[in-house]
DNA sequence: CTCCGATTGCTAGCAGTGCTAGGAACAAGA
DNA sequence: TCTTGTTCCTAGCACTGCTAGCAATCGGAG
């Protein structure tokens, strides 16, 4: 038993170091840098050991994008937790996401843009996702009046990935970024609160 | 003289063709399956032929893009003059742009996804973008109140662009589109008009 | 302690990618 | 007719994701 439990724990401690490796080269180089062999190089594994762990690239891409969702999840907590009044709450929690998609974009692009066999608005969707995606949701509760709180928390999630992708795609002006925040959040706290 | 118009004339046909061909192939199969051995062969020369046209994938994408540009301002437009009171023309607008990014959606990706090297918030950008945001900002107008026309366009044409890229890539459920897409209009119409 | 069998991880390779160097063939002007 | 310049192709480079098949290693049985 104590061997095959051995044998496993390292394994998934490998496991571990590819996904730290994939994501720390994603964020220092962006995604196109992240190859299979360089990934093998990296973990000093050749790369056949790397197709035992996952399906392929994309699944390596997934594994980084779910951890992703957790870190998300606990700086966008983080952010409303600390607030006082819930108008402020919105504020500092869409300045949180924005900013998580600015200082880790690749960490961004893997949850978000990239990846698609992973499962989303079903309850199969991973937990992290859940909690992140709950967060916003608590973040614009006061705001929803008469509307439906989860097709809501959809719509203003939307105006944030357009906001950081637009920008981050070089379609939107950097330096107006603060400004276009506060406009999308004044749409959304009128006659409210 | 005349040999060398015919040339040019010649030259500027096959850049066409290419373009074309590169379109066709993205709309079909997705961009991942254009390369440019297929776009080769399918406009019947070889590759380093396409490399005296455009300096690369990138390059043959961003024409691609130019080309949507025009085709996007020309379903607004006639969205916009088709409607009848402000607040329609808003709906009608904004369905009309979702409704090009799923229909063209290759095209849509290569215009709002892919390429980088384009210039967009410039005077040096494509005039057909010039339009397609001309569009949208018209059809808002009579919503700014006393905000800045520009800027609540741009943080509309995001609201617009994260819709349809979570929808199309399976974050948000298909079937609620027409609920979230009048749920972020009644929030950029509340108060005016 | 020895030997067998299964697991592990390697080398080597396939088919494909974007892109380019070099030369052949053709057309235009002297 | 010969030279010059352009056009376009063949062949190849360095790389990609991914896989077949073999060698070595290691755990358990006798």
């Amino acid at each position: 038993m104590s061997i095959q439990e051995r044998r496993e724990r390292e394994r998934a401690e490998r496991e571990r170091l590819i996904i730290t490796a994939a994501r720390e080269l994603a964020e220092a180089e962006g995604w196109e840098a992240v190859t299979i062999r360089r990934l093998a190089e990296r973990v000093e594994y050749s790369q056949p050991v790397l197709y035992s762990h996952f399906k392929g690239k994309d699944a390596i891409m997934a594994a980084v994008a779910v951890e992703g969702f957790a870190d998300l999840a606990a700086e966008l907590r983080a952010a409303r937790t600390a607030a006082t009044d819930p108008r402020q709450a919105l504020a500092v929690v869409s300045a949180a996401y924005t900013a998580f998609a600015e200082r880790r974009s690749a960490l961004y692009d893997a949850m978000f843009s990239h990846v698609v066999d992973l499962p989303f608005a079903t309850p199969e969707a991973p937990p992290a996702l859940h909690a992140a995606f709950g967060e916003l949701s608590e973040a614009i509760r006061p705001q929803a009046g008469d509307d439906d709180l989860g097709l809501l928390t959809e719509v203003f999630w939307s105006g944030l990935h357009g906001l950081v992708t637009l920008m981050r795609g070089g379609r939107l002006p950097r330096a107006d970024h603060d400004r276009r925040l506060a406009l999308l959040i004044s749409r959304f706290t009128r006659g409210s609160a």
